[in-house]
DNA sequence: TATTGTTATACTCTATAACTATA
DNA sequence: TATAGTTATAGAGTATAACAATA
């Protein structure tokens, strides 16, 4: 029995899988980070969009996304237009060489699982595939920033409580768990 | 048609579940970084050991091993004691106070997904960990040291070549992809 | 006044390289 | 000479807060 319960094995799966991304990450060029790279992807798969927008779709908050678009619009693979319907926002499209340079990654990508996972079956690859996006989905929205456009919705100020917190300890009653701290 | 191959998509969710991991991470208390709580997870599940298995179960250098245990240790929550078989190694070993922080950390934890994925059937749930655990073990030691570590099995010195370098190349051959480099 | 987006700052995580101590 | 581990430094990724421009 290596955990009480799947969720805690779960977490700790998911934690050792940043161990394959960094792989991943590891075949991309210097010009590219894994943020350029992600931004990229996005705008492939869904098309042009807002900054707020792809910085839900990244799971990220807006500030940190609006530096991953800044560097992928220097290098030419994304452009940067104003939106004709609201002077606040822009629209963000893919370059053709934007394109091309996710192509290629893409290829790369797919050599590197192919002589890794050469004996998967492609029921079980498809299978991940789905579980990790419905994974994602069901997880919801988790970047920090989240709560706070949430409680917007409803009511201008006061406290926030949109999802439930943890009503878990940390420590159990009879005696202090931590020590450089108390 | 969302991709050329499934391995493309495989990266892609692979990045995707990134924001996942930021929800579990969210929810450690401020003294207890994801990075701690990850060499606590592994001494528990795996026993005492040395620093260089810690590292090669985290995925990551040994470098960044030994910061994250000294954090772990300065906390009193792991105990670093001499290898009485190797004056170089220390031996490491989960205390008390770790093994009670994790089980809190751990009942967190699961309190998170059971919200979330409250409507995830068992099997599909243990499914996604088994395919989980299969793509990290698969996909092997993908730490930047590794491939150093291989070739000094095998020789001291010269070219190392130990998986196969991607052939696929960044650039078609009638247009450049990249501008600002240029 | 609220929202969109940008910038400044700080923190975590990781890798590389230089170093110490032991084998 | 090789290995185990530590430390210093640098770079990527993210969050928070302060800010500018527009709705």
């Amino acid at each position: 029995m290596p955990a009480r319960s799947p969720y805690e094995e779960l977490a700790r799966q998911l934690s050792a899988v940043g161990a394959v991304k960094r792989g991943l990450t590891r075949i991309l060029p210097p010009e590219c980070p894994a943020g350029s790279a992600a931004v990229l992807a996005l705008l492939d798969r869904y098309g042009e969009m807002r900054m707020s927008r792809l910085a839900e779709l990244l799971g990220i908050d807006m500030s940190v996304t609006s530096r991953h678009v800044a560097q992928v619009v220097d290098r030419g693979w994304v452009e940067r237009s104003p939106d004709p319907y609201d002077g606040r926002s822009r629209i963000l499209r893919l370059t053709a060489a934007g394109r091309e340079l996710l192509d290629a990654l893409g290829r790369r990508a797919a050599d590197l699982f192919a002589e890794r996972l050469a004996d998967w079956a492609d029921e079980d690859l498809g299978r991940l595939i789905s579980l990790l996006t419905r994974l994602r989905a069901d997880f919801g929205d988790c970047r920090a920033t989240a709560r706070l456009q949430e409680s917007a919705r409803v009511g201008p100020a006061g406290p926030v409580q949109t999802a439930r917190e943890p009503t878990t300890p940390l420590t159990a009653p009879e005696e202090p768990a931590r020590r450089a701290t108390g």
